[in-house]
DNA sequence: ATAGGGTTAG
């Protein structure tokens, strides 16, 4: 016998709770051992069947309780099932249990806590109780180990604060739920000994399922009634809470108390402090801790990446996740959901498309964070088609992957969709949340669908107790707004629950524009720039309904006041992707490359046009100058230049993608409509707030935009 | 011998 080999094997005799770490190595050298000795010591290879199973050696463990004389003990049998619920293969725990059963083995109390984890990970409530009741009747449940897995056990069954926040505030939280958090709280009080692993399982049980308070409350207790310190395990658990709170004051003193003890190589902490500092908007802290990350899993990357894209750095969410795959990290569930979120802001759809390759190859389609991600990504890139068709796929959808398709279709003008999606929504018996009502909201006002946003608006307070939001109100304000109801919307914004903001009186103000009412106008401005005297929106949306008015010299006054405080108008832009580069297009901009081909492009299709029967709309030129200038200033703007650069530079018949920093004015929605017939192609323009799809001489937006 | 932690979508 070696000398290691012996001294292991003395180690192990001493040691009655055979707490030596071995290494695989040893382990199979002492059982290499045993079978040349034919088994020096009694019970020798249940000795080494513990350690492998310790060792999570499923193979070896398996090959040596195979051999052992039947029927095994029970110490062979739990620590062959403990392997079994440690490699996920939880219905072969479930089999051994009952082949042990049927062999009358008695169970003792080391088989449950594995049985406990594995009724846990399978989220089978009844096997569980079974179990639960079987401990009661063998009298074992003031085991330390058997309580401890069952508090862990109702802590993740019971999904308390997605009860809590399903229901509105007249429901009361569901039975199921409301006993499963009870037994937390109830096992834990009657334990007769509490360990550190009590403490930590009972936090994260109150961490993981919204009870902020009660999580915190714990871990002073821990200290005071406990008498023990938080070690690794409760930093990790308890970071999420301030990360929830946006409390970096407090997040920052646990950094501190990691740094002092010595945790902070810990992947467990070093994720939830990536996130913690991301959720407080310290993105840079975020960047250095994963930075110092001496080891990074799959964790940790998610949640450097799902900081960078929640703080709006897409670039470097993307940019991670490019590193991420570089270093041969596998990408997870949470790693997609985190990223495609950067390509629909960054409208980046060959990106959002290629990720989506990766999803269908990792058989990842029907994951329903990603699918929602997807559905929002493909709207935001102007393919409703491609969001539609993915929303059909997904075989469980809740509120978000609803709202998804519900905000997709109202950004695309399909009004009636998004309302006959809301209605099936209700009919799947899915609980509409804020958000949805924002986007069926939204859907209503982008179509003129004056009666039914009120009845939504109205039912959901009442029927569903959603107190209306800024964005709730903001959007029937838009709603009347837009359908001409003035003064209505202006009455509207002056009762509503909540403090307007200069965005809600701005779309007012937007909408007094396209109804050209003046005396409304200046009524609305007085208010906005009272709240935001800075905004230089509501200045040029005046000075424009002044001209607009032929009032030339209020407009001029708005303007010398605008420039004497120093406001600048943002200046109109629209660009296009082709190849693998984005073309950006000014107003009268004649710097591009082929400003000249544009311009012969533009000439030619103008023709065409006024053959057709376009007629110039100069109503929308703002200034006070000669029709020949008004001409030229419309045939210049933005988006035809962009446009005839997409049609002179991509293969015919190819639908032409358009994004524009404003809104498309009435001349040039004209216009592009006939071009869209002229050309034969598609032509899908995104403003600030829509798409709009011209297709063979008509816009989806119906023209109500 | 058996028990506990971090990240995601509209």
């Amino acid at each position: 016998m070696s000398c290691s080999t012996e001294h292991i094997i003395t180690n192990i005799l001493r040691n009655p709770k055979r707490t030596v770490s071995v290494s695989t190595r040893q382990a199979k050298q002492l059982h290499a051992h045993i079978v040349k000795t034919k088994g020096t010591f009694h019970d020798d290879n249940i000795l080494v069947l513990s350690l492998y199973s310790n060792l999570n050696l499923l193979h070896h463990s398996l090959h040596l309780f195979n051999s052992l004389p039947s029927p095994p003990p029970p110490l062979a049998w739990s620590s062959l099932i403990k392997c079994y619920t440690s490699h996920s293969l939880l219905h072969l725990s479930f089999s051994s249990f009952k082949s042990m059963r049927s062999l009358s083995v008695p169970a003792n109390q080391h088989v449950f806590p594995s049985l406990l984890k594995a009724s846990t990970l399978l989220k089978h409530h009844k096997l569980a109780h079974s179990l639960h009741a079987s401990v009661v009747r063998l009298g074992l449940d003031s085991d330390l180990y058997i309580s401890n897995a069952l508090i862990n056990m109702y802590a993740k069954f019971c999904n308390f604060s997605v009860a809590a926040n399903a229901g509105n505030v007249f429901d009361v939280i569901p039975h199921r739920e409301k006993f499963e958090i009870d037994s937390v709280g109830k096992i834990f009080d009657m334990m007769p000994v509490r360990d550190v692993v009590s403490w930590n399982t009972v936090i994260a049980g109150y961490a993981q399922n919204g009870m902020y308070v009660e999580a915190l409350n714990m871990v002073r207790k821990m200290g005071n009634n406990g008498n023990l310190k938080p070690d690794s395990f409760t930093l990790s658990s308890i970071l999420p809470v301030f990360a929830e709170y946006v409390d970096v004051y407090r997040g920052k003193e646990i950094h501190g108390y990691a740094l002092r003890h010595g945790f902070d190589g810990d992947v467990f902490i070093g994720s939830s402090l990536v996130d913690m500092y991301a959720k407080c908007n310290r993105l840079e802290h975020s960047i250095e801790v994963f930075r110092l990350l001496p080891r990074k899993d799959a964790i940790s990357w998610n949640s450097i990446i799902a900081g960078c894209v929640q703080n709006g750095e897409f670039d470097r969410g993307l940019g991670f996740f490019r590193r991420m795959l570089k270093e041969n990290v596998r990408p997870m569930h949470v790693s997609f959901s985190s990223v495609i979120p950067a390509c629909a802001h960054l409208t980046a759809m060959s990106l959002g498309k290629q990720l989506h390759g990766c999803i269908t190859r990792l058989g990842f389609d029907d994951n329903e964070f990603i699918a929602s991600s997807l559905v929002d990504m493909y709207a935001k890139c102007g393919n409703i088609k491609m969001a539609r068709y993915v929303f059909d796929r997904i075989g469980k959808r809740d509120t978000v992957s609803w709202t998804a398709i519900i905000m997709g279709c109202a950004m695309h003008g399909h009004a009636l969709d998004a309302v006959s999606l809301f209605e099936n929504m209700l009919e799947d018996g899915i609980r509409p949340c804020y958000v949805a009502f924002m986007a069926v909201l939204t859907a209503c006002s982008h179509a003129g669908l004056v009666d039914e946003g009120w009845r939504y608006f109205n039912t959901m307070e009442r029927e569903f107790g959603i107190a209306p939001g800024l964005e709730h109100y903001a959007a029937v304000a838009d709603l009347l707004g837009r359908a001409g109801r003035l003064e209505e919307a202006y009455d509207f914004i002056s009762n509503m629950g909540v403090q307007a903001t200069g965005s809600v009186w701005s779309t007012l103000l937007a909408a007094c524009r396209a109804h050209k009412s003046v005396e409304l106008a200046e009524k609305v401005v007085d208010k906005l720039l009272l709240i935001d005297p800075e905004n230089m929106g509501a200045y040029v949306l005046m000075s424009n309904i002044y001209s607009a008015a032929r009032r030339w010299k209020d407009a001029a006054r708005l303007r010398i006041h605008m420039r004497k405080k120093g406001l600048k108008k943002i200046p109109a832009c629209s660009w296009i992707e082709v190849g693998k580069e984005v073309h950006t297009f000014m107003a009268g901009d004649k710097s591009h490359p082929y400003y000249d081909k544009i311009n012969e492009a533009l000439n030619v299709l103008l023709e065409q046009m006024e053959k057709e029967g376009y007629v110039l709309d100069t109503n929308e030129v703002l200034h006070d100058v000669d029709e020949d200038h008004k001409r030229d200033m419309l045939h210049n703007h933005s988006e035809r230049l962009a446009i005839a650069f997409g049609i002179i530079s991509t293969t015919a018949g190819t639908t032409i993608r358009i994004i524009k920093n404003i809104r498309v004015c009435a001349d040039c929605h004209t216009a592009i409509k006939f071009i869209s017939k002229i050309v034969g192609r598609e032509i899908v323009v995104r403003d600030n707030s829509r798409f709009h799809h011209f297709k063979n001489g008509s816009c989806s937006c119906g023209d109500y935009w």
